[in-house]
DNA sequence: TAGTTTTTTGTATGTGCGTTCAATTTTTTG
DNA sequence: CAAAAAATTGAACGCACATACAAAAAACTA
């Protein structure tokens, strides 16, 4: 045993880096700072570095959180999925989850993708996103879409996703129900008639040695 | 006549912006700060608020300078082409200049998308290159698509050119010839084999009371 | 309750920033 | 060339920030 965590510390450090997550959806990633995080959870502005080595902690903590919040969003749709099809336009939806998918949340995201850049665990976040986004629309269209193709087919429709949610951070962007219409139509025309009919008749694999069905939302 | 403008003040000033748009290439927009730009520029650091009211007189216009950047290397390809369908390409080939199209660049053009949430100023600058595209595309587009079909076909060809310049924001994402390819693989699935034969019979109205056939690349 | 540890506070410190400005150098003018 | 104007310098100022830390408060223990 290295350390006894107790009960508050947990509690506190938890309680840091939700009101960090809220100082981020109100002011961005330029107007976080350590006073206004403590102050968001109504603490004195040293206590930051009680808890945390750093600011850097709170923020890496925070993206991790936000992710999580965009996970959890798109589960939901997928459970009810009973066809591949269906599948797809759980994913689809997943990444688009109602609640979060707006100017501020998007800005937000959009912020943290371009500080990626010269940030490596920002990066690595990132990275393990797009693999989910891949492994699950490889649970849909393994079998039905050949290989060759489905690379084209997830960057496609990845980054599609992406551009959305940057349009959506000017604010005068698409919708929700807009944006996941667009997608779909576009996995529509991407696909063969085929390809098409395969993924509406065949039921998919749950459970089976297949991903798991978890969505992909939110691009990062 | 309101201000005698000297020679050295126009030379200067666009010195200072130039030096802007180095140090925004090299270090982003954080690590964008008035000593660097004037010691890019080889001038003391008080130099700046002789030629500009402050930092963000600099920034915009190293903005504008880095959006005519991205237009002036795009419009090449435009001259040259003869059908509706080669000037699709252009427009397309042309949102992806090969010299421009690099991580650097990417993400300094998405740190300026993040910055346009809140600066009107930008958010202007990057309604202004929407407008452009859909324009240009709407003289490849008008007379052969349905003009209902339209808005869609721009949205998801603006989207994906967005979201393939977030990725390579990024560094392991697609090469400027693989995007491109990608881009036209969409725009080939989301048209039909009828709208698909009339922009390649077709020759382009050039000089015609259509848009300028200037290329837009980069999405901001 | 008295002693000890944990938790919280508020202030202090150092850093880097944008900006200002009097002094200095360079250029222009008569 | 001398006087005036323009251009440039480099140091100084105020500010906001992340962080450190000693003092105070609270919680726990025996």
């Amino acid at each position: 045993m290295t350390k006894p965590r107790t009960r508050i510390e947990d509690l506190r450090r938890k309680e840091l880096i939700e009101a960090a997550h809220r100082v981020f959806m109100r002011d961005g990633l330029d107007g976080l700072t350590t006073k206004r995080i403590c102050e968001a959870a109504g603490m004195s502005p040293g206590i930051l570095s009680y808890y945390f080595k750093g600011k850097e902690d709170v923020l890496f903590a925070m993206v991790r959180l936000n992710n999580r919040i965009l996970m959890a969003a798109g589960i939901a749709g997928m459970a009810r999925a009973t066809t591949r099809w269906a599948r797809l336009e759980a994913i689809i939806s997943g990444n688009f989850p109602a609640d979060l998918f707006e100017p501020n949340v998007a800005n937000a995201w959009l912020s943290v993708c371009a500080a990626s850049a010269r940030n490596p665990r920002y990066a690595r976040l990132q990275r393990i996103f797009y693999a989910r986004l891949r492994s699950n629309l490889a649970s849909v269209f393994s079998g039905v879409v050949a290989s060759s193709r489905f690379d084209d087919l997830v960057l496609a429709l990845g980054t599609m996703i992406d551009g959305l949610w940057l349009r959506r951070a000017s604010g005068e962007a698409l919708g929700r129900d807009d944006a996941v219409c667009l997608v779909m139509n576009v996995a529509t025309a991407l696909l063969t008639e085929e390809e098409r009919v395969g993924l509406r008749l065949e039921s998919p694999r749950i459970g089976g040695s297949g991903p798991p069905p978890h969505a992909q939302p939110g691009p990062g």
